[in-house]
DNA sequence: GAGCCTTTGAAGAGA
DNA sequence: TCTCTTCAAAGGCTC
């Protein structure tokens, strides 16, 4: 389904029917868009390298003045061209070392930007795609091959791996404890999960072997996983809010009705798979960080974002691959899952606030702000005044 | 401490 | 069917 041969690459070649649609359009888009791209890239890129490069410049060395403010569209221009002037030499080797094929060639990085900063041992594109076969036959399930390198660590030092990653690790075993410290709610553990670990696929036929040492209660009862004896949840799972659960003597002195909505509040959120720029992102941000030494994830976005569109056909197809693969993956874990789970979770935000006083001005979700503010908002429960 | 910012893509909701 | 909205990640920042 995502056509991902067509494009000549010959990263596809999976047969699954689980491909996204958006892929297809995706490269049936950028067949124009390609153009385009290309010759963005070829002809003026580092003007526009430099235009991100100045406002970043404003955002992270700047930001003590306030100059650049981010989130806020024109904002910090004035800085700019400033910024440009004295950017736009060193800008698009900078941030854009990688006029070659991005991921794979860790290895070149821009002199400035590599001050001893970068480590291979991050979370590289490299390693991820390492955990990922070249597709060599339809249905074929990925084999887990032996990574580049050592471990997957962030700076932060808790892995972050995503569902592929975390199923195709050869060593998955620290993973989750690690993992658990942080953002997993681990409701079923057992001391004996050494051997845990080693079980092998079994009820989870089809699934690769390592998926089997994972279990969680969602799993549990609709996965077709009955009777696992321990849980082991994997980072697509976090308890709400990353907070403790309460006491038991805690819970005695709420009422039935508190205690049945707090336990349908505390049930384990299951986040949605990663899609295509998310994994890149996930891969490419350690990157960034280093050869810019910019911590702030909205520019750090910005950039990654302009990479994702430089990127070559092949090279994107490789992350829409790897995304679809998530969303089976993730599918096949969580067969009742729907995005529709967490809808509204996260995004209580007061959007009549923002409608108040950006009237014509709020940034919609494709990032850009519409002239016709007007229209009406689908859902203001809010707005009775 | 919750939410914002910023990006793209997937998917849900509603017209 | 189309448009709009929300959520995925991330970490500094603001209130």
């Amino acid at each position: 389904m995502p056509q991902l041969d067509s494009g000549g690459g010959g990263a596809g070649g999976g047969g699954d029917d689980l491909g996204a649609p958006d892929e297809l359009l995706a490269f049936q888009d950028e067949g124009e868009e390609q153009d385009d791209k290309n010759r963005d890239i070829a002809a003026g890129p580092e003007r526009d390298l430099a235009e991100l490069k100045s406002s970043l410049v404003n955002e992270s060395e700047g930001a003590a003045g306030g100059a650049g403010i981010p989130g806020v569209p024109g904002a910090g221009a004035g800085a700019r061209s400033e910024a440009e002037a004295l950017g736009r030499e060193h800008a698009a080797q900078r941030l854009f070392p990688d006029k070659l094929p991005e991921p794979l060639e860790d290895g070149l990085k821009a002199p400035e930007c590599t001050s001893g900063m970068y480590k291979e041992t991050v979370y590289s594109a490299f390693n991820l795609l390492m955990h990922y076969p070249p597709a060599s036959g339809a249905g074929q399930h990925p084999q887990p091959q032996p990574p580049l390198h050592k471990a997957n660590q962030p700076p932060h030092g808790v892995p972050q791996l995503s569902l592929y990653e975390h199923f195709n690790s050869p060593h998955p075993t620290p993973a989750p404890a690690d993992i658990s410290q942080k953002q997993v709610h681990r409701p079923l553990q057992t001391p004996d999960l050494s051997g845990f670990y080693s079980l092998t696929s079994g009820s989870m036929g089809q699934l690769p072997h390592t998926v089997s040492w994972f279990t969680h209660p969602s799993l549990m009862l609709g996965s077709g996983v009955p009777g696992h004896p321990a849980a082991i949840p994997h980072p697509a799972i976090v308890p709400p809010s990353g907070k403790q659960e309460l006491q038991p003597f805690d819970r005695n002195l709420k009422t039935q009705a508190e205690s049945k909505a707090e336990k349908e509040a505390k049930k384990p959120t299951i986040k949605k798979p990663l899609n295509a720029f998310m994994l890149y992102m996930k891969e490419m941000r350690a990157k960034v960080i280093a050869e810019c030494t910019l911590k702030e994830s909205a520019a750090i976005n910005q950039i990654l974002g302009r990479r994702w569109h430089a990127l070559s056909r092949e090279e994107q197809a490789k992350y829409y691959e790897l995304a679809r693969k998530e969303r089976q993956l993730h599918m096949q874990l969580y067969p009742g899952w729907s995005a529709r789970d967490n809808y509204g979770k996260k995004k209580r935000r007061s959007r009549e606030k923002h409608q108040e006083s950006t009237t014509g001005g709020k940034r919609n979700a494709f990032g850009t702000y519409p002239e016709k503010a007007a229209a009406p908002a689908p859902f203001l429960p809010m707005t009775v005044l």
